[in-house]
DNA sequence: TATTACGCTTACGTAAACGTCAATTAATTG
DNA sequence: CAATTAATTGACGTTTACGTAAGCGTAATA
């Protein structure tokens, strides 16, 4: 009784992400996706569709295909022998620090945007 | 009795930044920073130093040229008329929402992090 | 004074991330 | 069965953000 998996075509998941299906065939071609194949066609699992998901989110934060990859593949890495999840964790670590930077970057941005904000309030105010 | 005002060389805010003074150039040649010249010299203000930063800060959230560009104009954009000003306020807005949907990708992302390092912990414990 | 150190401009090169055809195939539908 | 419709594989084009010389001027330094 193995469950029947839904799986996607190419185009169904291009509509959901809103993406094109020439950027889902490259992140194939990079290595982020691995669909099965039905003759020629690409079938697309959850996990693929995960997989997307984590790619564009990635995307969205300013990382490359590359950076993108290494850390997915990381959550699919696995348990390991010792070296690799020594490894695995250092990795881990520093993604962590890179987001957190990037979060301090962005709450200054946000912090800037407030103050311009407010004298720009001001301004209306005093021109009404 | 104006202040004497710190200038800084090419090289000088290269080396700060760690970047190339290629892409200093770069980034004037952009529009993003306009510093004065001695002869053919360029020479920058403290407010052209604050700019570099901001730039570099944007670069860091993904942000391209063209939108550090945007976002770091708001910030000069002065007091205007009133359409001007709504104007801004608008753009505000929108990049404090960008800014914020990118704000909670982070914090996705990080929860996942933690999630595989508890993973890599435990493993690394049962295979002591 | 010859050399090194910087700086300048001009311009070609490049990697990343797609966009945009073109030509072909397979499945669906009137 | 002819005509769409969606998918596939090339392959070339494009934008962004620099890298990398080449060739030249200027200023300090050995």
């Amino acid at each position: 009784m193995s469950k029947p998996q839904k799986t996607y075509l190419i185009s169904e998941l291009a509509k959901e992400f809103g993406v094109t299906t020439r950027t889902i065939r490259l992140y194939e071609e990079q290595n982020l996706l691995s669909p099965q194949r039905e003759g020629n066609k690409r079938i697309y699992s959850e996990g693929d569709r995960v997989r997307l998901r984590l790619t564009l989110r990635a995307k969205r934060l300013g990382m490359t295909l590359a950076e993108a990859k290494e850390l997915i593949d990381l959550y699919y890495d696995g348990r390991n022998k010792k070296h690799q999840l020594e490894k695995l964790l250092e990795k881990l670590r520093e993604r962590e620090d890179k987001l957190l930077e990037q979060r301090a970057d962005i709450d200054l941005t946000l912090l800037e945007i407030e103050r311009i904000k407010k004298q720009a309030e001001e301004a209306l105010k005093e021109q009404s």
